[in-house]
DNA sequence: TGATGTGAGATTGTTAACAATCTGAATATC
DNA sequence: GATATTCAGATTGTTAACAATCTCACATCA
């Protein structure tokens, strides 16, 4: 594999098998071709460089890697299986686009994951919890008041997020609820590119986090849940008005 | 692909892109020869043909199913992403073996969605809902009472619960929640092994199922937390048990 | 005796060619 | 003019050979 342009900013990500930019966990620990290849395919993705709906020729990509198809093969299934590719038979990859539907199951269960996140953090409070969620949510405030902050604004909200969930100590959990989040990230964004959202959802980590601080777990899990289905219900209409309006494109 | 013995007993199952035999949810729909393969090795993995921790040769299964290497390893990614496999770089691929810790973090997510399910059909009840519930409650007191039910027990509760998240209206809920359904399934059997474990969890099914016609959303999601966890705990102490006995083998 | 090194055989990873299938545009038909 | 048909080019699916790596028994040495 020709191994140019690695933009080495920011942090590099590891989670599950795949190498992404964002949300790192670790950094590479002798990661296979296919795998490098695939964090590098869904770098991309998430970075919105390959649009929604887009074909992945796999020759292509082949040239473009110096391999031959086989490893590019393995990484469109790495892909696949993180949800940021969809595979049709014989009929090739294309970047996953979800529906308005598909949007909102997904960020439904990722509501869901987390409050069990939360319920396990109350349970077993970690020291350094409040201090992170503390920074954490002062960085969401400046963020919200800066114009054209959505996408940082996102992906701090998701940064705490699996914070939270590495926490809460459950391994699996915080692979399922770091791949969801990849999936439903691009559409996050739209969700919060408005000030006024942005505002109204640090308002509400912030009384989340508050309330932690005060121990009312079902308060914190009501809150929690209010953020996570305000801000989904936003990103599914944001996403619905933009098809229905430039359909075409 | 040679089409051998393919046991036509019980019914056919297909769920997201692999085909069981366990948890039918539509009969073929073309699936490709690599899906295929999958879905009859995965059945060997459920059925207990294939130990945990048992090494799967690609040669080996190219030979058997007469077809070259390529598609078998498509086959075994599949399975990797439906979690009975495990694929060790250069090492090869090897059934899935989960630790105590592993079975415990699955069965608390699984406990989590199913808490989801719970709560989308207290919102909107489906009709057939408590009929199929009542049905299915009477078949595990059948169940429970018999010696040697483990394994059917075990299958019956699985298939109400996946019957549950479909009814709850959210297809990715219900994909996720089959997968990890399938992923413990081998190991809800040990739990469920002796006659006063099946007589305890089917008592808290039908005391379950009472509470979701009296309209108890919290009790009832209160019951179903407390089944789910007991069971899981079982199935854990038994493989705990089970592990430092036999270890060797 | 136990730890370390070596190498043959087996296994996975990769490649390039070939086969099967799909796509889309040009053509034919009603 | 709208719908069906055909076919070449492009793309995915599969294969078999080759390369890289790992496994494990055996030999070597402290």
């Amino acid at each position: 594999m020709k191994t140019n342009d690695v933009p080495a900013d920011t942090f590099t990500a590891w989670e599950g098998a795949v190498a992404f930019r964002l949300f790192a966990d670790q950094t590479d620990p002798t990661l296979t071709v296919p795998e490098q290849i695939a964090g590098r395919i869904g770098d991309r993705i998430l970075g919105g460089q390959m649009a929604p709906g887009e074909r992945i020729g796999e020759q292509e990509l082949a040239d473009e890697f110096a391999v031959s198809r086989g490893p590019i093969r393995e990484a469109l299934r790495i892909l696949e299986r993180e949800g940021l590719v969809t595979i049709l038979a014989r009929r090739g990859a294309v970047v996953t686009e979800l529906s308005t539907t598909e949007l909102r199951e997904l960020m439904e269960i990722r509501g869901g994951l987390f409050e069990l996140v939360v319920r396990k953090l109350v349970d077993a409070p970690h020291p350094e919890l409040l201090q992170l969620l503390r920074a954490g949510t002062e960085r969401l405030q400046t963020l919200a008041a800066e114009p054209d902050a959505g996408g940082e604004y996102a992906e701090t909200t998701y940064r705490l997020l699996i914070l939270c969930a590495r926490l809460a100590g459950n391994q699996r959990l915080q692979r399922m609820l770091t791949g969801l989040s990849l999936q439903t990230l691009r559409y996050s964004k739209l969700g919060l590119a408005s000030v006024a959202r942005r505002k109204r959802s640090a308002r509400l980590w912030q009384e989340a986090t508050d309330t932690l601080a005060a121990g009312d777990v079902d308060r914190m899990v009501r809150l929690t849940r209010q953020r996570i289905e305000e801000s989904g219900d936003e990103a599914v209409r944001q996403l619905q008005s933009r098809r229905t309006a430039g359909g075409q494109s």
